[in-house]
DNA sequence: GCGGTTTTGTTCACGACTAGAGCATAAACT
DNA sequence: AGTTTATGCTCTAGTCGTGAACAAAACCGC
């Protein structure tokens, strides 16, 4: 996001406002749109989309409706072009996508696990590796979203599942050791919440919101805030980690060593406790749907003790709107009224004038998914990581049509927006 | 701070950068050390230091000291150059400063006040036109601090002072009607937390900290997290209300209108009440002095509450470093065990491992005046901000020499690092 | 169905910028 | 006094974006 200083710079720069431009509208905008939202002459423009064809980046076709005047063309992404692998691995199932330039997801894999790390990690880690054999060079980085918090380097902590320090990048290329094929590269790994409100904030809710607070309802309660498009991230990790605050009642011990988590009295797992149900483990989200179906009471409780933390958080960060996914948006419909009144007396007066807007997620449960693959692009759509594209596209791998066309099942071809 | 696009703005994003690394390290780089750490080659340097010393905003002097080969200049503040105003306002008295490129601070007047706003501000807008005269052209911004929340557009609420939306800007600008001077510019108003972290992240303790949290302890308790060096801002202004959590033990309604605040339970006003002296109204900074001084059990228990506080802070944000600055330090060091104890319990399992390091502010009781200088500042280094600078020193004025010599009264005039 | 209109893509001369090399300069070292 | 070393200055070369002129490809009205 830094600027250029030579004129060499400039030209990478570009190339990368250019894409990221096609990126975040989807590949809806045509050409002649780009050229006049980016601010670049005809002719500049003209030359940055012929180099990012050449480079297998950017592919143009037709528009499909035009006014009047010279039609113009949709770029989008290259049939051979960069492809992002996203996984969201929650407490009982993971599932896998391949996403292309411009947001478009196709879930290859779900599958549930037993909740260890190894369980959990290693047929990911072999999936994964699969995939990559497949798609080859295209392959620009992996997407990894997780139920916990995340240390730099990808260290998880789980406590409800007793997950302490796992080494997920380790454990994800433990069988890439002797493979063939092209090298892994260290996944992004990062926490569920973060991911769902980078997603939010690109293609959902949060979308050109300067400040917003994302909240992802789960079996634990995650939240993070959002400023100018980027999750705020602590020092260690992606952060995200709201639900550890003693914000509402509870002073119970919670899983991960602390007092009086704000989490313990909001997820599945406290719809569970209320509801007299066993809870922990990962266990138990058919019965927490339920719970939240038909115990009102419990659900009600739950809500109340939500609306407590986000009137603490809207004090603290003064967001223009709060999202939430997970099992958020239904306890919202179900129980707004109860959530708001906890809330109002804890909201400083000058907060009260103006509450934010509390909404449901855009994107389901899909958040966090998208937010991994939006994570994949960040670092792909920058100088650098279009430099490195570049350098494994050598001029003389463009003689040798070694490519088999590429058909794979689609089963979940929607569109992310 | 985003990116140039033509070679025009190439230039203009090369001259930013240099003032910023002069600013920023206080104009004691040389110029061939500016050269070597913005990776620019000898000959644009000398083009650029030529230009920006022809627009009146660099003069270099020789080096004092040099080891062998052609001597050096270092590039500083010039005689006739840029100069911002700031004042830090307190809830009894009011303190304003001229700074100049480099980050050099004169104190040009302390006045005390009765609290009110028309009798803190009137005057302060008095003097402000008044120095505004004086230095003419000079006057890049103004940058005012403020012990409460403050909206967009300058609206400032102090609770305890019974300020509710106090249009700082019109009563700072209230005599500025029939003025023949120069225009006030609108101010850059701000919240004193925030501007104490700034302060702090450019010149004190949370230099190149990725992710620190900043607490002021006044009568009310400040708090704002600084992430790449900037505050963590609010939608609706400058945001920085950790104080406004309830995070402690206190579920008494605070003046802001919210149940609970943790301030309460924090800063000099909560002192007085351990003490059962009177408080509240922004009276009675010596017997709170007094009371932090001699009253161990006071101290300890508000040391206490501070900690708890802290703890939730950091399981939320994990920053590296934790600052405190205003009665903080003090407080750190005469309970700091009392502190720390308190906090642990309410610490998450992995946060215990690496806890932050706590620090006492570099900048003492001078960061909300250094931020509000560094906030005008980052303003005017900017392309937008050079440009201005630029058409206010046209090419005739360069002839007219009718300026006087600037010898005015420096009472204080310590160099801020 | 045909020429005029409108919008877009392409090409090229031009100005602005930075890099880098060569030279001049000014001090310290021998 | 001559050498060494680091820096400042000047000039050429290469790259970039701009904007105008031109070509292309649709629609519009008659």
């Amino acid at each position: 996001m830094n600027g250029a200083t030579t004129s060499g710079e400039l030209r990478a720069h570009n190339r990368v406002r250019l894409l990221r431009a096609v990126h975040d509208c989807g590949a809806t905008r045509t050409r002649s749109q780009l050229t006049r939202d980016l601010r670049l002459a005809r002719g500049t423009a003209s030359v940055l989309v012929a180099g990012l064809a050449e480079d297998e980046l950017l592919h143009e076709e037709p528009a499909r409706e035009h006014v009047r005047g010279r039609p113009t063309q949709v770029p989008g992404p290259h049939p051979y072009g960069p492809v992002a692998l996203a996984v969201d691995v929650r407490e009982d199932a993971w599932e896998l996508a391949e996403c292309e330039l411009g947001g478009r997801v196709t879930v290859l894999e779900v599958r549930p696990h037993d909740g260890t790390p190894e369980g959990a990690l290693r047929p990911l880690g072999e999936a994964l590796a699969a995939h990559r054999d497949r798609l080859g060079h295209r392959v620009i980085g992996t997407g990894v979203a997780l139920a916990g918090p995340v240390r730099h380097g990808g260290l998880v902590d789980i406590a409800h599942l007793n997950w302490h320090g796992v080494d997920v990048p380790a454990l994800l290329a433990a069988d890439d050791r002797d493979e063939a094929g092209p090298p892994a590269g260290t996944p992004v790994v990062g926490n569920d919440t973060a991911f769902a409100a980078v997603a939010e904030a690109r293609r959902g809710r949060l979308r050109d919101v300067r400040v917003g607070l994302h909240l992802h309802v789960d079996f634990d309660l995650g939240g993070v805030l959002m400023v100018d498009g980027r999750p705020v991230a602590g020092a260690g990790g992606v952060g995200a980690e709201f639900g550890h605050m003693p914000l509402a009642e509870s002073r119970r011990p919670c899983a991960c060593g602390a007092l009086g988590c704000w989490g313990a009295d909001v997820g599945a797992n406290a719809l569970l406790r209320h509801a007299g149900l066993a809870h922990g483990g990962g266990r138990g989200r058919e019965q927490a749907e339920h719970v939240l179906a038909n115990d009102a009471a419990a659900v009600e409780a739950t809500a109340r003790m939500l609306g407590r933390g986000i009137a603490a958080l809207v004090n603290a960060h003064d967001p223009e709107v709060v999202t939430l996914s997970g099992h958020g948006p239904e306890l919202f419909e179900r129980a707004g009224a109860a959530l708001l009144a906890a809330g109002e007396p804890y909201l400083m007066a000058i907060r009260r004038e103006r509450p934010p807007r509390i909404e449901g997620s855009a994107l389901g449960w899909r958040g966090a998914l998208l937010g991994a693959m939006e994570s994949v692009f960040d670092a792909f759509l920058t100088v650098e990581g279009l430099e490195l594209w570049r350098d494994n596209h050598p001029d003389q791998a463009r003689d040798t049509p070694d490519r088999q066309s590429v058909t794979h099942s689609t089963p979940d071809g929607d569109r992310a927006l």
